[in-house]
DNA sequence: GCCCACCTACCACTTTGGTGGTACACCGGT
DNA sequence: ACCGGTGTACCACCAAAGTGGTAGGTGGGC
């Protein structure tokens, strides 16, 4: 806040690639890197301490690694924007981070002035993403297509109808009155879902239906 | 397959662009327009009669829009690649596309060389994404963080927990035995969380938690 | 015509879930 | 030293969910 510089920190176990890294970022005079730590407890602790604008974050680490890190550092209610910067291209880490909160995901191959650019952008509130995993999220949004172990075939259209019901954390009652036909129906219906699904409650067959994309 | 060229059906009722379109690609001798469709109807019917490699479906129609047209060809079960083809860059749009298990999303205002390049490419089986969308599909998967209408802040650690385990199905039978404590103890924090969220049921936590991403 | 899958309905029964209340122990803050 | 939040436990009670079985009506396919 003394200045309107950006105030960064680097989460990296990697010494030489820190050096470089903060070397690029100060050739931008309206960015500066206030601290670096090698390993997720340092970073949290530096985190609390200097609240950076932004927290560049490495997924490979040692011991703790970036998404348990950054976890941290949002159960430690820290303000700054965190980027996960990393050479990981996989579909799970890029997924992961996001849900977990990232504000942005840049892949270690960048250009240097890309990466600059990058970093101006997330200080200023945009969510940054390397473009080259657009295709990535996208699939990851998909997700429901692929891997359909349970046989979702061998569900009558009654049946599948009273799964969304269920997903939407209706009674049996209350689905019994919306279908127009009695309670006791309806758990019909529901018996022979869970058998079909091999599922032990309307519990887990709204988690199923939820994850499954069900809506 | 008479010959190797990629056949396509257009679905867009707007025959200037079709017509434009279908310029564009007969530019590519490998790729072919073997039938166009003005509305979802007609659309299915040409996607079942010729089962073209792909099929080009615009989002803005009258009557059946695009995103319904999907689930329809889907339940047809046509093998064909279905791109969605459309000005609107929106979010949701493009979200409901993909998880209707659209194998690609493309923009407009692309560039006709880009347009072609990306067809070829979803010809052969990639999933083809306009850049201009990274951001927002990010935006798309983070969905929890944002919009926290429930003050999940008011909740003890005990309670958190507890709502991870029901939205892993568990019984509050398990859940006590897991966490070594007597049922009816679970059964009070289950009370307690069912207030603070207002919330009717263990089926309702387990879907908002679900959607919420607390894993 | 008959069979089969599906949807519907009713029954009795057990298990699980949710509500209301009281109670005690622990801990951190005023 | 007291208070409030938390976690634990027990109780009784009622509501909801799930199980087993039987059974009637419908519509499509052989």
């Amino acid at each position: 806040m003394q200045d309107n510089s950006a105030s960064i920190l680097l989460i990296d176990d990697h010494p030489l690639l820190r050096k470089g890294v903060k070397q690029l970022i100060e050739m931008n005079p309206n960015m500066k890197v206030v601290a670096e730590a090698c390993n997720a407890i340092d970073g949290v602790k530096q985190a609390v301490e200097h609240e950076p604008d932004l927290i560049l974050l490495d997924l490979n680490m040692p011991e703790i690694n970036g998404i348990e890190t950054l976890k941290m550092l949002r159960e430690e209610e820290v303000s700054s924007r965190i980027i996960v910067f990393t050479v990981s291209d996989n579909e799970e880490d890029v997924v992961a981070a996001l849900k977990a909160g990232a504000d942005g995901y840049l892949l270690k191959d960048m250009e240097p002035e890309d990466l600059l650019t990058s970093l101006e952008q997330a200080a200023s509130g945009t969510l940054v993403i390397s473009p080259r995993l657009t295709t990535l999220l996208a699939q990851a949004l998909q997700s429901n297509k692929r891997s359909d172990k349970v046989d979702t075939s061998s569900l009558t259209p009654r049946e599948k109808q009273i799964i969304k019901l269920i997903a939407n954390g209706m009674a049996n009652k209350v689905i019994a009155r919306k279908l127009n036909i009695t309670e006791g129906t309806v758990k019909v219906h529901v018996k022979h879902l869970l058998k079909k699904l091999r599922l032990r409650s309307r519990v887990e067959v709204a988690v199923w239906a939820v994850q499954e994309g069900l809506n």
